[in-house]
Order: structure tokens, then C-alpha cells, then sequence
DNA sequence: TCTAAGTGCTACAGTCGAGTGACAGATAAG
DNA sequence: CTTATCTGTCACTCGACTGTAGCACTTAGA
């Protein structure tokens, strides 16, 4: 086959990604001659790859995005019972807050960016709806903060619990959130 | 008197700092001349007071600490009531992130400054552990989790509800916190 | 009004990172 | 083993930002 991509290619290229969301997470400037070196290939491979600084960064945020809306598929957020969806959610998005780390803000200004993510973003606030319908969630608090708090928990959780799996992490965020905004 | 500042330099001064914090909180990267010329004065003006791009930053960092510091001061970790602190505390905590926005990340790699900021850490967590022996706090979560979850509480609260005043976002917050991580 | 403090502008040197080109050498896969 | 693919290295160009200098001008304040 002429279009196969040989597999140390491949290494490379997954290792220049999530070296490079871990480094551009906590140092937006990093230079991609410091990502390169950090995944242990050189400068000039990454230019092979990707055109540009800024096609490096697409590909990250599309690597989160996919594995956002992934993670938010298996959660099942219309069908299952909002307590276990809500777990699911959860575990899925530390995971996602541990291997695509990101700065957040960064990537909101990409206009691509916050449409794409807009759409889940609604069809998460559905669900918070469905919740505080069931009578899981308060309404006597100022508009949005539930959706407010949940993504900075899960990203505190993701961030400053590391010796917790996903699975433990996320227990301790659903908990701290029912009863933060919760009537539990 | 030869010594004495001129009125229309400190408020340039004052311009610089403050700007330049806005700026540089939500873009690390931000040049010199744009936060100059955000701030309505020429690039050289900024140099005449601070040598460096280092000392720009450094002298927003020290603004920003010692907001904090005051705020701290006024809260009576020690000697108020618990409830009444925590108020106090998180009400100046969310008028100092709204005064003085900054990236943390980026502020907490200067030694200088975490070492600084460990001193009010060990304080609060002081105070932390008198919440949680009057009983206000619970003990079954990981450890420093209540640590954690309070400045993001108060961040986001600082961010994004500008409408609403300081003590409001702050009833917020406090109520969020002591539900979520409290035996209220 | 007078003066010293403060400012804007133009121009310059030094540095650093982005991005490109060519070629020889390494390595996966048949 | 052989070949197409992938990679490292040297050697550039280009643009942007930092930091500095001198001079003419404005403004606060006594």
C-alpha cells in the first residue's frame, strides 16, 4: 500500500500532540522547538505535520473536542437516569481534563472553537433542566451557575487530584456538586 | 517640594498596572506597546517606569498580593466568627480578582511569590481546620479538597457574574461552598 | 507665569521564534 | 534485502518584540 502511514509516524505524531496540550497548557508560549525536544523529536518534524503554529493548535483542540463529544455520548445524557448520567459525564470529562489538557481561554477565542462547542453546551443545559425538573438541582440560584461550577470542578478535580482515578475524582465532584447546587 | 510625584503620573502609573493586569490575565503574551496603548500612553512611558517587562509584571504581582494581604487583614481569619470570616474573606478575595486579574499559573512559577503566598495559605487552611472542629466543615473529603474548591468558587464568581455586586457574588459562593463541601 | 517633571515621537540595535529548503541517514514493512 | 517513507541537521529569511537614545513638546503646580 502506497498511503499507509508507518507506524513510528504515527508514535510521533500522537506523541507531538499530547506533548504539545500538556505544555501549551500551562505555558501558552511555548515554543514549538520545546514541544518538539519534550516529545523527543526535532523541530523540523512537527513543521512536517502541521503547516504552521496554528495548525498544531487545531489539531489539539480538535483531539479535545472529539473526545468531549465522545465522553458526552457515553454518558447518554437524554436517556439514562440523570444520576448516573451525571456520573458518567463527569468521569468522561476528567479524563478528557487529563489527557487534552488546555487552556481554556486560549481556545474560546477560536470562533470554530466556541460554535462547535456551543451545541453541547446547549444539550448539556437540557440536561441540567431535566435535573432541576426531577428535583435534583435548586432554582433559587442566579442563572448558569450550575453550569458555571461543574466544568471548574471537574477541571480542579482532573488537575489537583491526581492520585484519584477518574472514577474516585468524579465521586467526590458529583458529591461536592449535588450538595453545592444540589437538594440532596 | 522636589520629591513629590505629579498627579497625572500616578494616574498614568495607576493606568499601566491596572491595564496591564487585565491584559495579561487573559493574554500572557500581550506586548508592551498594546497594553500601552490600552492603557492611552506611549510604549516609552511604560519603560521610563519599569526597566523590564519583568518589572511590569513583577510590580502587578506585588499589587495584586498585597490586595490580597489587606483583604486577608480585614477578614479576621482568627478572631471572627467562622461564618462572618468566611464572608468577609471571599467578598474581598472577589472584589481582588476583579481588580487585579492575573494568570495564576504563570504568577505562582515566580518563587518570590509562592513563597509569599504560602504564608496567607497556611493561614487560611488554619482557619479551614477551626471551620471544620466547630463542625462547619465536613472531614470525610480528600485532603486540601475544601482548599481547592474556595478559590475557584471564588474566581468564577469574580468572572462570570459581573453583574452581580461583590457581597452578592459572594453570598453565592459562600452558600455553594459550605452546602457543597459543609454539613449546612 | 515660570519651571521642572513628565510625555510623545522617530529611529535604532539586538534577540528570538516562525517557517523553509536540501540532503544524507535511519527505519518500518513487504 | 530493498524500497518508500520518515527523520535529523545545517543554514538560511523574515517579522515581531524588547530595550535604548535624543529632542521637542505639554502640563501640573508653586
Amino acid at each position: 500500500m502506497l498511503g499507509r502511514v508507518r507506524a513510528d509516524a504515527a508514535r510521533n505524531l500522537e506523541a507531538v500532540l499530547t506533548t504539545g496540550a500538556r505544555m501549551l497548557a500551562n505555558d501558552p508560549a511555548a515554543t514549538i522547538s520545546a514541544i518538539a525536544a519534550e516529545a523527543g523529536v526535532d523541530r523540523r518534524t512537527v513543521y512536517r505535520r502541521f503547516a504552521s503554529r496554528e495548525e498544531l493548535l487545531a489539531a489539539i483542540y480538535e483531539s479535545r473536542l472529539a473526545a468531549i463529544e465522545e465522553a458526552i455520548e457515553g454518558a447518554r445524557l437524554r436517556e439514562a437516569p440523570v444520576a448516573v448520567a451525571l456520573h458518567r459525564y463527569v468521569e468522561g470529562i476528567i479524563d478528557v481534563n487529563r489527557k487534552w489538557p488546555v487552556e481554556l481561554h486560549r481556545m474560546l477565542a477560536e470562533d470554530t472553537v466556541r460554535h462547535r462547542r456551543d451545541r453541547w453546551v446547549q444539550e448539556f443545559d437540557t440536561f441540567l433542566a431535566r435535573a432541576t425538573d426531577e428535583g435534583l438541582l435548586r432554582s433559587d440560584l442566579p442563572a448558569g451557575w450550575a453550569g458555571l461550577v461543574l466544568p471548574q470542578l471537574m477541571l480542579l478535580a482532573a488537575e489537583q487530584l491526581p492520585q484519584l482515578s477518574a472514577a474516585q475524582a468524579a465521586d467526590t465532584v458529583v458529591d461536592t456538586f449535588l450538595r453545592g447546587v444540589g437538594t440532596v
